[in-house]
DNA sequence: GATATACGTAACATATAAAGTTTCATGAGA
DNA sequence: TCTCATGAAACTTTATATGTTACGTATATC
């Protein structure tokens, strides 16, 4: 299968939120994702867990943010996740009686391992806020409207 | 499906190569990593194709490795197994239209490259002999033999 | 209270890619 | 000629993200 693009998808969810006043219900997330609202509440049921989101039942009902944007990072997101695994390669064995495998493991690990590390560490460094602020630069160079259907494709 | 593991398997096959003296059939090399001959074929193919590895057929046949250790870095192996994909992650759309999803693009395409620079820079900074010198080391620590049998189950 | 709305969850279907397997053709040496 | 070994195609298996359907539950409006 292709990359995994959960974390992707659920920034992309908490900026329109963020940017929308009210609740947005799983159905119009998902007509802006281009997906199934069954998708954006498996992605949401992490984070709703750690209280970084609400959700509501009912009329007038859906998804709100409920943590300050400056306070999240996208490794909190990342772990509210479940830690989705980074790398799409690995060793091919853990814990090899070959002394050949365990020279190559250790290359290899080594190297996977601070890619991972790498990853964690930009990703603890971003919060939420400064991808919105990022968000809000770019609209006002391009001078267009916060509107989710200005913005996707109907 | 679990991570790709070919480049930890090829390594593991060259640097028994380099143990070995002569030529050895795609059949042992299977043994030795518990999986399929053919396995082993499309493994190598590519390091074939650039000259690590010549491959001979009938009687006394099998593969030999026709290049310098010393010349040779992972990001050479790496590359002629045909650059698999690195990062298990990736971003959702492309060239998306919508700005919130440039942003989120953006900031975490920076992460994902910095992470696969990563990655190939320290391929490239190690050779099959610095691999195949560490082996020799832990070797030598541990005084085994550098017999395929001794070192993997039957 | 009845109804419509919206989440929660389970179950099932689809798509993709690595890994494993079977089969047959081809070439080389004994 | 017979056996060994690679080359390549085709198929199966497995894992996982993603997509879909269906049904239960809670909540607001009428």
């Amino acid at each position: 299968m292709r990359r995994d693009s959960r974390l992707s998808g659920v920034l992309h969810v908490l900026l329109h939120m963020a940017e929308h006043p009210g609740p947005m219900t799983s159905e119009m997330l998902a007509r802006a994702m281009g997906t199934n609202p069954v998708v954006i509440r498996r992605l949401m049921a992490g984070l709703r867990e750690r209280g970084f989101v609400r959700s509501e039942k009912g009329h007038g009902g859906g998804w709100t943010i409920a943590c300050d944007l400056a306070a999240v990072t996208l490794l909190d997101v990342y772990e509210a996740l479940g830690r989705p695994g980074l790398l799409a390669m690995g060793n091919r064995t853990e814990a090899p009686g070959c002394l050949v495998e365990q020279a190559v493991n250790a290359a290899l690990g080594d190297a996977f391992d601070e890619a991972e590390a790498l990853l964690l560490r930009r990703f603890g460094a971003l919060t939420l806020a400064a991808l919105s602020a990022d968000f809000h630069q770019r609209l006002a160079k391009r001078g267009g409207s916060t509107d989710l259907e200005k913005n996707h494709a109907a």
